[in-house]
Order: structure tokens, then sequence, then C-alpha cells
DNA sequence: TGTACATCAGTGAACGCGCGTTCACTGATGTAC
DNA sequence: TGTACATCAGTGAACGCGCGTTCACTGATGTAC
């Protein structure tokens, strides 16, 4: 055991990468990434739940007990894709934030949503469809994610002047409308005929709309 | 075939009502509640693409075969809980609608939902749960449902005075942001520990600043 | 560099299980006279 | 009312199927000398 480690070491310091990169460790690497795409694929259709290890390895081109080389059972491969595609939500916040002083805010953030929706269909729609799925471990594992996010977004919030002097709570129950909206815009997006560009349209201009109506009513709701 | 109807419409007409009640047909009426019951019932832990037909049939104690005297297949029980759970959902519309000038429209609007969503917790789950779900089928209809629901909304909304001169669209827009924040609060309260009154408490706190922020926002959210 | 042995990703046969659906049936309830 | 026949909700055996998981295996890659 402790062999292995060192070796491990050694092979990381030696390389000066992380990327192990032996032929066996690269075509076992080359089978998890396959085992993990032809899952993501078959989720855009079918509910994980309902997803079978044989189903994965049969689009995987591998033999079913070969499964069993890369994870325990399909809980853990659904892990797996949530801690990915979460990775994929993070990037896109990251990219929201890292434009500084866009003219308007609210078209840039909908439009970078809706890049980020299109070129990662399937991992939205995973994660949308789990997020209430019958999966107790996954259900609560997307939980969390959700929560850590609606806290970023809170954080994000706060640097808002007109906002500095909200409560915590407060920011984070206007984070949680925001998220909401953008969820069930990634949603329409999914969910739109993909040969209808003015459905898509319509899908846009309602989270702009919605947006700017959370955003704005803001100063003045308390006074209601 | 015509003498069947026939002999259907004389019942009902000598009856004077529409339960058939001769003991066969009791009987039959008895069993089929028994599989819809179960079958809800075990969708409070499972979603549906992984509820078989023979844990239902199981659950109400009868033989699967019988299954077949009432649905044609897993589908049409789905179905007829859809309509079922959303004939709930117009009841409870219903009932806030009918409350006359109330105090607080809000925190009325709120707790009559929370009232609802806790007498009937598995329809409210199902259609939570199933609303993204795997089976194509079910994910439509509960999708027209909704859409339907939200435009009675929009209805609702047109004779607040102050959104009188609204475009349709916007209503709609505004009822799709209502809608949203009442089903994630109804998720809230499913998934609230049922026994930490607590965390219900801050569920409802947070739903009613949402709809606050929502509806008195409205005034000028256009001046942004 | 060459050889002998170790590792281990992927194979293939086999298992027991729960599934949806078929079919011929039973016996209580309903209908006609 | 009583009898003879029809209906039909629910039964029980049987089927073929895909499933997850076990096990002993193979042969290419890796390691030690």
């Amino acid at each position: 055991m402790i062999c292995v480690t060192l070796h491990f070491v050694n092979t990381r310091t030696l390389d000066g990468m992380a990327t192990a990169a032996s032929p066996r460790q690269e075509q076992k690497q080359r089978t998890r990434r396959a085992l993990l795409d032809s899952a993501l694929e078959l989720l855009e259709q079918e509910s994980f739940s309902s997803l079978s290890l044989r189903e994965v390895t049969r689009k995987a081109g591998v033999v079913p007990t070969a499964f069993y080389r890369h994870f325990d059972n399909m809980n853990e491969l659904g892990l797996t894709l949530i801690d990915e595609s979460f990775r994929t939500l993070r990037e896109m916040i990251r990219s929201a934030r890292s434009e500084r002083a866009p003219e308007d805010v609210i078209r840039r953030s909908v439009e970078i949503l809706i890049h980020y929706v299109r070129e990662h269909r399937a991992q939205f729609r995973f994660i949308g469809r789990e997020r209430h799925s019958g999966v107790t471990e996954l259900r609560a594992a997307i939980g969390t994610e959700l929560r850590l996010f609606r806290s970023e977004l809170a954080t994000d919030l706060a640097r808002f002047p007109y906002l500095r002097d909200w409560t915590t709570e407060d920011l984070n129950m206007m984070a949680d409308l925001l998220v909401n909206a953008l969820v069930s815009t990634a949603e329409g997006i999914l969910d739109a005929p993909t040969d209808s560009p003015e459905a898509e349209e319509e899908v846009i201009a309602t989270a702009e709309k919605q947006l700017r109506l959370i955003v704005f009513g803001v100063p003045h709701w308390k006074s209601g």
C-alpha cells in the first residue's frame, strides 16, 4: 500500500504533471471516460433510476463485469457525473463574474447561461432531472451542491451597492429566486424544439424580463 | 355494445346519480382505488419509471394479472394520478380565490398552499418528481397541465388594478415566476424534516418574502 | 538489453431474481324468463 | 319467486427476458534483476 502511494508520488514528480500516463493507465482512463459519457448520453432519454449497468457497458463497448474495475456500483458513477456537472456550472458562474462591468449585466448573464446549456445539454438535463429523482443519494448530493451554488451567488449579490445593507438571509432568499429563474430558463432551452429559434428567443426574452423584475423590484419591495 | 351503453344510461337515469353501484361495480371501484392509492404511496419513495406493476398489485393485495382489468398499462395509471393531482391543485387555487379581500393576500395564499401540501403530500411529491422525469408521456401531460395552471393564475393577476394595462405575455411571465416560487416552496415543505417546525417556518417566511418581492417589484421594474 | 515473474483491465459463462404479459380457469354476481 | 345461463373481476401457472453480481480466466503491460 505504502509502496503504491510512493510510486504514484514519484511518477507525478518525475513527469511534472498529474497525468499518470502509462499505456495501461491511459487505456483505463479511456474506458472510464467511455462509461461516464455513455451513461450521460443515455440519461438524456431516461432517468437514472431506470438506467442499467448493462446498458451503460453495452454502449461503452465493454463487457458488464468490466464496470467493476471503475466503479463499485451505479450510484458511484452517478455521483461522479454530478461532480463533473457542477464543475461545469462553477465554470459558468466564473465566466459570468469575469466580465468586468459589461454594458448590461442581465442580458450578458442570460447569454452566458444559454451558451453553457447548449454546450452541455446532457449535463444540465441530468442535473435538472435527478434534482427531484427517486434516488435519495443523488438527490441529496445535488441539493448540497445547489445550496453551495446559491451561497456563491448571494456573495456576488452582496457586492452591488444598493444590496450592501441586506441581511445574509435576505440575500439568500433573492439568490434562491434567481437560481429558480435560471433553472427554469435552462429547462425551457432544453425542452424547446431544436429547429425553432423563435421558441428559444421567447425563453430568452422571458428570462431577461424575470431577472429584471427580480433585480429592479428589490429597492422597492420592503415598502409593500 | 349498443345494449351496454343503453343499460348504462338507464342505470344513471334510474338512480339519479352517476354512482353506478351494483355490488360488483362497487368492488371493482374499490380495487381500482386500491391500485391508485398503493401506487401513489410507493411513489413517495421512488420514481415512476422504476415503479413496477407487480409492486403496485402486491401492495394493493391483488394478483398481478388483475391489474389489466383496470388499466392497459402502468402509463395509463400514471396519467390517472396526474389527473387526480391537478384536480387537487385546482381545488386549491379555487379555495384561494374564494377568500374575498383578505387582509393579507400573500400571507393567506402561502398558508393555503402549506395546508394543501400537508394534506396531499404524496400528490405534490409525485407531480414535483415526474415533472422532470424520464417518462415522456407523463412529463408532457404535466407540462400541459402546468401551462394551463399558469394561464389561470395570469387571469387572476389581470384583476389587480395596477396590472390592468400589462400585456398577456408579461402577465404570463409574472405568473411563471410566481408558480416557480410556489413549486419550490412546496418542495421545501416536502423536504423539511417532519419533526422540525422551525425548518418549515423558515420555508414559509422565505416564500412570503419571495412573493412580496415579485409582486411589489412590479410597479417599478420597467424603470430599470 | 533480455528474461522471468507480477499485475490487472477486460472476458465470458453462469447464477438466481423480479419483471411484464399470456392463458385457461373459477366462482360470485347479474340477467332473462 | 326460482331456475338456468351469461358475465366478468380476480386467480395461478407459465413464459421468456434483462438484470446485477460471482467467479475463474486471459493476455497485454509493467517490474525486477
